[in-house]
DNA sequence: CTGCAATTGAGACTCAGTCTCAATTGTTCA
DNA sequence: TGAACAATTGAGACTGAGTCTCAATTGCAG
């Protein structure tokens, strides 16, 4: 990942403008953060830190991830019925999310006609809109051939049983 | 309150199909929840029948919501950044939500050619859609207009200090 | 290189929500 | 009507994500 660096960059700029600093923790998370495309849990995040042996609290996690939300270079999200996810925010533009029910995958789309149409639906209630969070619940198309079968032990629950192991 | 009535025998009908009770601390929270209009949070609802002096434990509150929401009767969303709220169902058909982030207040809509456009995205897409959640974040008309006056002590607040001292 | 504000880590704490289990209650059937 | 028994309840322990505190540490401006 080439762009990760620069990445760092835009970190450093806006903490420096706030007169915050740039320390060798902040760095690393957003390193880590740039370098996977997925979205991600604070805990996961937590645990692929200690997984490099870069040792960094949670604290440190939470707090870096609210800069980061407060720069705009991440975001927070909403999928499926649980607690936050995130996700980085590269130059690309926003978009909203197909989560499937069934093994947790998450389709991102775009559709400007449905942006334009909430800008409608705003004006006409003098409403004046400054994000918005669409998740469409249903059921991938993977899972739909593949039918009822029992629940295949899925990724957000490994990482949910390591992250509690290493809370120890 | 006329249809409350109505909607106790609704649940009573649900629960007697699956083999289960209709007890006096069932039908009480159903006919609470449905003599009121708005969004609440458990703990709401919860303080709610302590006021009125019918006692009712948290487990049983979050038990009998679980069921109304397998029902149908209530549905479970997400408002602003938070935990969740219940909102109650009645024959009204489904609804998305502008939130105010001043001021906390909803405002809910309907928009048909939203939910057509949804439905075209996710076949697309080969997803089959079960339920979508829009909230849209932004400031209502009357909080714009106040300008940029400090927090006002809101309404959620107090609730949940109310509910915590009830905790004790 | 120094000084000091910003930052960190460890772990206590919060708070919504879940679970357990003994005691209670609604319903079915005689 | 009443016995029998499964479903339900309440109290409070527990969970897990996230926040807070404070002493020790670190980045950086001068």
């Amino acid at each position: 990942m080439p762009h990760v660096q620069k990445e760092v960059e835009r970190f450093a700029a806006f903490l420096q403008q706030q007169g915050l600093k740039l320390t060798s923790e902040r760095a690393a998370l957003v390193r880590e953060i740039f370098s996977t495309h997925y979205h991600f849990e604070a805990d996961e995040l937590l645990f692929k830190m200690k997984e490099k042996a870069v040792k960094i609290s949670r604290a440190t996690v939470y707090r870096t991830l609210e800069l980061l939300v407060k720069t705009g270079m991440v975001r927070r999200v909403h999928l499926g019925e649980d607690h936050y996810h995130y996700e980085h925010v590269t130059g690309n533009s926003h978009h909203d999310h197909l989560v499937c029910t069934t093994c947790g995958s998450v389709i991102e789309f775009h559709d400007a006609w449905l942006e334009e149409r909430q800008r409608e639906i705003c004006k006409k209630r003098h409403f004046t809109p400054t994000f918005h969070n669409l998740q469409i619940l249903g059921v991938c198309e993977a899972c739909k051939r593949k039918g009822e079968q029992p629940d295949a032990p899925d990724r957000v629950k490994m990482i949910q049983v390591a992250a509690m192991q290493l809370r120890k």
